[in-house]
DNA sequence: TCCTTTCCGTAACAAGCGTTACCGTAGCAG
DNA sequence: CTGCTACGGTAACGCTTGTTACGGAAAGGA
């Protein structure tokens, strides 16, 4: 059996390189070339790595979907309530924090995508869905008293003033700096706050 | 002189193939063979009323803006009060009323190619602070003892909300659909009622 | 050491893209 | 009716795309 390679870190490097590309070129900029030459290798390891383009790209959507949601769980993880975990798990969702701000481009990119493309769509909907489903699962955690209702109205507002940040903010980041997202963030859950919490004040720094 | 034809009909004409190529088949549909289908001529003619592709879709962008902005100041317009125009000209811009609803699509379209497109992210920033300008006049009427940053910070969260409203159900129609958004967007209103209003009903239908 | 088998770089392919040159044709002037 | 001129359809160009076939090279077993 001889020449193993590992096929593993063969996809995750073109997954990098894909979504690398993606954010430094947009969507249109995404090809089997672009991203051989950003992973160093030609179209020949591409194409033995995953069988199609569209595979690639697919597999570049699950990485960033599980990129986010490890972040989201680490930044719950590190809370100590749930109202606590809401401001971070949504903060870091605005501020990428390592750099990463490239995101929310490539996020735009794939939106865009999948609004021609039934399984992106699918995929990015499922992405969408788990996010709610736990923002809600916080809501709910922070207002038991809450009718189904009106943790529903809640949740989608918040997740939707957060992309929607992220969106104006990947093309204009001059008029949607950091701080005035986080700041929009703490006004809109100052609703969410318990009872027995002290109003809205987020954090130090 | 002779065959002279209406250039700006066929401009319209042909912008408006653009964009509702942009609509169906998304960025990476948006061909000039697929405009010149679209509109029912051929690429012949497509090139002779624009001299690239490129203006073509700084054409169709700026068309875009041109809509939008003359739906807003109808509906401003048709309100009585500052309060009225605000829930007038944001609803609006969530469900769009005559069957337009496709405008989000081509919205999100544009933003994911004004990512790599410099001159198409100007022409997004310009028409995103027109829009900002004009929502920051009307709360401003509606709260004319805000300071300048409670003013800023409202304003970009109520366009931030409505955006990201318009651009997930774009992608996921029915988790987000129109009741629920015009909701989200009453409840962010009501922080921007007037003090001697009635709180945050909004409209009859 | 040599052989075998898997890997992957090379290069070609057809298809589609934006763009261009060309020429038939349609409409107005005389 | 005839002729001229701008319009626009046709078809080709060069280029890039995703995809594929092929062959050299590298690594483990004998």
């Amino acid at each position: 059996m001889p020449k193993q390679r590992d096929v593993r870190a063969q996809r995750d490097l073109l997954s990098n390189a894909t979504w690398q590309v993606l954010a430094g070129s947009g969507l249109p900029g995404l090809t089997l070339r672009a991203v051989a030459e950003r992973a160093g290798c030609t179209t020949g390891l591409v194409m033995h790595a995953f069988p199609t383009k569209k595979a690639l790209l697919l597999h570049a959507r699950d990485l960033l979907y599980e990129r986010t949601a490890v972040r989201a769980d680490a930044a719950e993880a590190a809370s100590r309530d749930a109202f606590g975990a809401l401001e971070a798990v949504l903060g870091q969702a605005i501020d990428l924090p390592h750099g990463h701000h490239e995101e929310s481009r490539v996020w735009v990119g794939f939106l865009a995508a999948a609004l021609a493309d039934d399984d992106l769509a699918e995929r990015h909907r499922a992405a969408n869905h788990s996010f709610l489903a736990r923002i809600r699962r916080l809501v709910a955690a922070c207002r038991p008293d809450w009718p189904d209702e009106r943790l529903e109205l809640t949740t989608k507002s918040l997740v939707a003033l957060v992309e929607g940040m992220n969106v104006l903010a990947a093309a204009d980041p001059v008029a949607y700096p950091e701080r005035l997202q986080q700041e929009a963030l703490a006004a809109a859950l100052a609703e969410v706050t318990p009872p027995g919490r002290s109003g809205g004040g987020r954090r130090s720094g």
